[in-house]
DNA sequence: ACCCAGGGTAACT
DNA sequence: AGTTACCATGGG
């Protein structure tokens, strides 16, 4: 295993919150603090002492760095997005978010499972999934791809528990498998094209596409509507978004999607 | 028992 | 084009 250290300036990269922010949900936190994950295939593990933050694993070093965004300075979308004082407190409570680019695959199907569903049932649901279709490497599992899942009936996914997405899932899976979906593709689509293609899966509606585009494709303009975004800009963009977000209404919104959901749980 | 959760589909006006 | 019941499951 490799190791790879690097220095955080401004703040901008807290593994927690990266982690727990709602866009993935396969990172495991220790008893140390430490998080771990299976990523395409390959183990990570990282540890974060303050401003440094170690990676331990056999991915090169370029894979690490594109899935971690590590070439982008976060604190510029916050002060970009100071200008608007709603955006600028949500900022404020969690300025060590950055947005993953995570495997497509994976990305589609979990935001899948993840409609009309709470984040710790999402978690159960996949973990179980891994368990039961993906690979043993070392303590975790990797996440089955499209070609075994494609194989299944809804028999076979009715361990997971997930209810009526385990026709969506299948969709998807034959879908991608055959080829009708290409999601090589989409990285060299325009953000619309790309939405368009994603959503003629059966299971897809706008909403879980903007998230696959978001959150695998890093296409900032998606800005994912789920029930606390609906009522954020409802309550405070009644008239519209504010100029500052810009391209990067996606990252602005899960500064937003985090900060109200943790002040709903009181803290 | 009721309501909600990182929604979408199908069947209506 | 815009509304609405319904969809499994589990926690509060």
């Amino acid at each position: 295993m490799k190791k790879m250290k690097i220095k955080i300036k401004n703040n901008n990269f807290d593994l927690k919150q990266t982690f727990l922010c709602g866009q993935c949900f396969r990172w495991k936190e220790d008893e140390s603090g430490a998080f771990s994950a299976i990523v395409s295939g390959k183990s990570i593990k990282t540890v974060q002492n303050g401003d440094e933050i170690t990676i331990e694993s056999d991915h090169t070093r370029e894979f690490l760095e594109n899935y971690f965004d590590l070439a982008t300075d976060y604190s510029e979308y916050i002060n970009r997005f100071s200008a608007d004082p709603t955006l600028k407190a949500a900022c404020d409570g969690s300025h060590g978010i950055r947005i993953l680019r995570q495997e497509p695959f994976e990305t589609l199907i979990s935001f899948i499972i993840s409609q009309n569903n709470n984040i710790p049932r999402i978690i159960g649901i996949i973990d179980r999934l891994c368990e039961s279709f993906g690979e043993k490497r070392g303590d975790f599992y990797s996440f089955p791809d499209a070609k075994t899942l494609s194989a299944l009936s809804e028999a076979d996914l009715a361990p997971l528990r997930a209810g009526f997405r385990c026709r969506y899932i299948l969709d998807a899976a034959g879908k991608v498998n055959r080829g009708e979906v290409d999601l090589e593709s989409i990285y060299n689509m325009d953000y619309e094209s790309g939405k368009a293609l994603l959503k003629t899966i059966v299971g897809v509606g706008d909403k879980v596409a903007d998230c696959v585009l978001l959150f695998a494709y890093h296409k900032t303009e998606a800005f994912p509507m789920d029930v606390w975004i609906k009522r954020i800009t409802a309550e405070y963009y009644s008239s519209g978004l504010p100029e500052c977000m810009g391209e990067y209404k996606g990252i602005a919104q899960q500064y937003l999607f985090e900060y109200f959901r943790k002040h709903a749980e009181g803290k």
